[in-house]
DNA sequence: TAGTGGTCTAGACCACGCT
DNA sequence: GCGTGGTCTAGACCACTAT
């Protein structure tokens, strides 16, 4: 068991063209490890005609049960990377492996520009201490006018501005001394150091806008005339508290926002 | 077993309060039930201080497997139903509850009217055979210029428009006769009883619109200065091939669109 | 330390597709 | 009829939380 694990972890190692996505919390499963090595083959193009091999034939090749198997295909599936038929096999899913970053995850921007083929770079805006408003302070729960940390960056992608983003933390929840350059990486990183908390996951609303006269220039558009795309998102942690609140703002015609939406089972 | 299931069957009549969505396929398993079940008892606010019972509880009070069970938790997982906490137990996830039509899952416009608490109507704009304009026809994979049919709907909410939406299905896929007011229904009740198709998922992109001199008065809002919200949507059957284009546009002050976003495991 | 959820196994039976 | 995925079981062990 232990070396069949082992020979497992190995064989992920080589493992690199497998998009990053931000999360944190890594204890390579099986089940993990499974989906891994069955992705690494699908997008090396291993399988004829798109045809995955059966879920037994899988699970003798790695040693593991079907259950694991299937668990790691079904999460497959969820990505949109394989289909299932029932009663005729698992196949790749040519279409769903188009959509890189797709909005039902959680990705950094730096991975959705990447996976938009830009390059990138943050501009840090304004990080400052403010009470907070009582929209934020009630998604957040906290007291109003309780003291909240609002950063606001800017991305340049391909020397354009593609994104504002403005997040806002509970000041209670910051436990560590930080400074104003730790807001240019990804805000999970700083809510891990600073506030050991974990993003679990956003509650997101989707909201359009027609470019203000304050975040058209920002943003490199005319404003009245362009249609931005912004959300709304309250983020959580494992236990289910509010831990950030954020705002962002995109220029949809450099980034296309994309999801897979499927029938309710 | 057959008496179990049964029993089963027979104290799901009762629930009638869980939010439909449009989907076909419909052979409850005993997973299924679990978390209809389960979930009925969240709605009922059964749950002292929303803590539910342990897998294992659960299981012996059902009768089934804790595997069943945590299956059927973990997809009310996924709906944001419930959370878990490792060593602590599973709980009702208020935030996760308030979110009735998830982005994530594919709803009819009915029910996501009246999730809003809207009443709605339906306007069959026009319903036209054309021959498919090159996107189109990429989309659905089908020969250029092949025939489409082209159904042009509008939604009214409350007696004020609020979605327009246009489907384009390829012709050959239509196998019964057919007349204008069948577009009054969801499509995807067009689909299984025209073509024998069942939508399995879409691919969406999202886009923002200012409103055009068009569209604008189509959905009563100012031309020019009004942001809208739009759909550009594939949708694919059980065998992952494109049957239908659709093509929404909302009024997002009507309606919000939610969705959760979750770490990638 | 007791109880919870997280992972995994080995095996059973079913529904469905192919040929 | 054979092989596939879909469902379900009973039980094991682990990691974590609470007390």
């Amino acid at each position: 068991m232990i070396v069949r694990y082992n020979k497992f972890v190995v064989q992920l190692d080589n493992i690199t063209t497998i998009p990053n996505t931000c999360m944190l919390k890594r204890n390579p499963s099986l089940t993990e490890q499974a989906k891994l090595y069955i992705k690494q083959r699908i997008v090396n193009d291993e399988f004829e005609e798109g045809r995955i091999p059966s879920e037994t034939t899988l699970a003798n090749e790695l040693g593991v049960s079907r259950t694991t198997i299937r668990d790691a295909l079904s999460r497959l599936e969820l990505e949109g990377a394989v289909y299932r038929k029932q009663g005729a096999g698992t196949f790749v899913n040519e279409a769903g492996l188009q959509i890189k970053t797709r909005l039902e995850e959680i990705w950094t921007y730096e991975d959705m520009l990447d996976a938009h083929g830009y390059s990138h770079a943050v501009e840090i805006i304004s990080v400052e201490e403010r009470p907070a408003p009582p929209r934020i302070a009630e998604a957040l729960a906290i007291a109003p006018e309780a003291p909240i940390l609002v950063a606001k960056k800017r991305f340049i992608a391909d020397g354009r501005p593609v994104i504002i983003t403005i997040n806002h933390i509970p000041v209670n929840l910051i436990q560590t001394a930080w400074e104003q350059s730790d807001f240019s990486r990804p805000i999970y990183e700083f809510l891990a150091e600073k506030c050991r908390q974990h993003l679990a996951y956003y509650l997101s609303e989707i909201v359009p806008l027609v470019a203000s006269p304050l975040l058209g220039p920002e943003l490199g558009v005319t404003a009245g005339k362009t249609a931005l795309l912004s959300f709304d998102e309250v983020g959580y942690n494992q236990e289910n508290e509010p831990i950030l609140c954020a705002n962002s703002c995109f220029r949809d015609d450099m980034l296309r926002l994309r999801l897979i939406r499927r029938g309710a089972m």
